[in-house]
Order: C-alpha cells, then structure tokens, then sequence
DNA sequence: TCTAGACTGTCAGCCCCTAT
DNA sequence: ATAGGGGCTGACAGTCTAGA
C-alpha cells in the first residue's frame, strides 16, 4: 500500500481491513508492528531474556562465520511467562574475512558492503549475554553452536528453542517456520531473515496465546526447566541393536571424541524407568547402563556430548 | 500339490523440514 | 551446501487363498 493516501484517521487501513475480515471472503495479513509491552507490570518478580539470531555465510559451524547478530532483551514475569516489556534490538555486523556468498546475499540481503571492516563489539555482547537469565532463539542448535564458539559470554547461559519446545504441532500449525507461524498464529508478516526483524517477531509470537489461550513463553519455560536424561546402553551386545533401535535409541559412532554407543534422550522422570529395562533386557539383570543429566544451560550446545557420566 | 495373485509387514533409501 | 529427526515410498520377503 506504500503511495497509497487515504482520507481520514490513521486508522483508516485498519478499517478497510476489518472490513474485508468480516465478509468471511478475505484473510488479511497486517505488516508486523513491535509492540514494547504485552503484560502489565504488576511488580512481580521478572526475568530477563534475550531473544537472539545470527545471519551466517552458511550453515556449517565449522567452515562458516557470524555476518550479523541481533540481540532483543525482554522481560517475563517469572510465574507464568507473560512478556512485560520488549526492549530496543541490539543488532551489529561482523566481516567473515571472506566474499559473502550469494545466496546468503539473496537470502538475507546482507552484502560484502554491509559487512567490510565491521566488527562484533565483544565487550556489548558480553553484556547482553551476562545479563540474560534466558536465552531463546529460533531453531537454538542452529544458533547456539555458532554463538558459543564466537562469544565465550553465551556458552554458561541456559538456553532454550522456540520452535522445539512449543508444542506447535499440538496446536494445529503444520510448519514450525517462523513466517509461517507469525502469519498463522498473529495474522501478520514480517521482513524475514532480517536478523533483528526475526527476534522481534519472536518475541512476538512468544507472546501471542496459543489457541488452547497458553502463552507459546509458558510452553517455553516449562519445557527448558525440565533436565534432560540421556541414557547410554553402555557396549550392548550386538545382538540387541534392533530392539534397541526399536525403542528409540540412536546410534552414536564416536566421532569428534564422543562418546560410542547406543543413547535414548528422555525426561529425568522417565530415564528410570528406561534403565531398568535395559537391566532386564540387555544386560540380564545387571546395571550395565550410564547417564548423563544435563538441563538448559548445556541443551543445544555441542558440550551437551562433553557432560560427565553420572555416579552409578 | 503347484502356481499366480493379493495382501501384509519390514526395512532401506529418499525427501523434507528447520536454521544460514 | 550441514545435521538430525520424521515421514513417505518402493522393494522385498513371507503368508494366504483360489484355481487348475
């Protein structure tokens, strides 16, 4: 509608498309507006959280750089997860020391131009990381690896993943993309891949109720406090690796100095029950099994491979 | 009893989804 | 292009039934 003059209150838009929403006929999508408040403040106990995104040359951790970041502090209530306040994006550019590749140019926008002799304040990200009781990206194991290995600052805080741990499967949303789930569940569209346009929607989309009326925020919290166990099937014979495979259980070769063997990843209330049936099952009676036990300040990091096995 | 066809279950391979 | 999970599909083996 940019050029399009209306007569009228500023409002007027909004009417036209109320308007074609009450034919039944139309489904309008509005532009994304950051709001800074969705919650009142009622002087309950808040936590501080970070909303974070990285642009990169590509998706590799290893080969690839941070070419931006964007950072959105926000305020929850501790509770129940209502977003208080949103505060102003944090957003910088970081030269690769490479050609940005074109389709990350095609994808993001960002070119060599945008990025020549740019560099990460290590120092204001440090800040932002220290300050945060919360860490939340979208899709964390994309972003989290990267920001580890260029800021030690991140590596210590709990973090958590807005696309895999609410339940938007469960509520009717058959993509997890993050455009598809702003339109979906807010009726709204936004620049995507823009680093600091994708905290703030988010943000946004945290804040927006699930339709069973939960806050996507509260699925959030209750999903990161849980501490994950992972159970090892410590050298199972061969013999059991299709009824291990049956169960869950994934293979891991050893590679990068992990560890080798079969592990199954379940909630610390239910690994109990999943180490005695590898007692009964696999190892005849006998604890031949290890755990590790770790919760949101190693989840989605590569250190999650690096926790130490539980006490038998 | 043998054969062909239909049906069922399993498994490997492939593709898609997410992030850039 | 990467990684990991999930779902779909085709190939294949095994079983069952009808007909000769």
């Amino acid at each position: 509608m940019a050029g399009v003059t209306l007569p009228g209150p500023d409002n007027a838009l909004d009417r036209i498309a109320d308007v074609l929403r009450s034919t039944g006929q139309y489904r309008v999508l509005a532009r994304f507006r950051p709001r800074e408040q969705y919650a009142e403040d009622g002087g309950q106990p808040k936590v501080r959280a970070l909303f974070a995104d990285v642009e990169t040359t590509g998706l590799d951790v290893e080969q690839d750089r941070i070419i931006q970041l964007a950072l959105v502090p926000f305020e929850y209530a501790a509770e129940d997860g209502a977003i208080v306040r949103v505060h102003e994006p944090w957003v910088g550019f970081e030269d690769p020391g490479r050609p940005v590749p074109a389709e990350i140019t095609a994808l993001t926008g960002i070119r060599d131009a945008d990025v020549a002799g740019r560099c990460l304040d290590d120092a204001a990200v440090a800040a932002h990381a220290a300050s945060a009781g919360l860490v939340v990206a979208h899709n964390a194991a994309f972003d989290r690896p990267f920001l580890e290995r260029r800021f030690a600052a991140f590596a210590d805080r709990p973090w958590a993943c807005s696309m895999a741990e609410v339940p938007w499967a469960a509520s009717g949303f058959s993509s997890a993309k993050l455009e598809f789930l702003l339109w979906k569940s807010c009726g709204e569209f936004f620049d995507g891949h823009r680093a600091d346009e994708d905290c703030r929607a988010g943000v946004h989309l945290l804040a927006t109720p699930l339709p069973s009326g939960e806050l996507p925020m509260s699925a959030l919290l209750r999903s990161c406090r849980r501490r994950t166990a992972r159970v090892w099937a410590a050298d199972a014979p061969f013999r059991h690796k299709d009824a291990l495979r049956a169960r869950g259980y994934r293979w891991s070769g050893g590679e990068r100095g992990r560890l080798r063997g079969w592990y199954l990843d379940a909630d610390e209330a239910a690994a109990a029950a999943e180490c005695r049936w590898l007692e009964e099952r696999i190892y005849g009676g006998r604890p031949g099994w290890d755990r590790q036990t770790y919760g949101a300040r190693v989840r989605y990091s590569d250190r999650v491979w690096a926790v130490p096995l539980d006490p038998r």
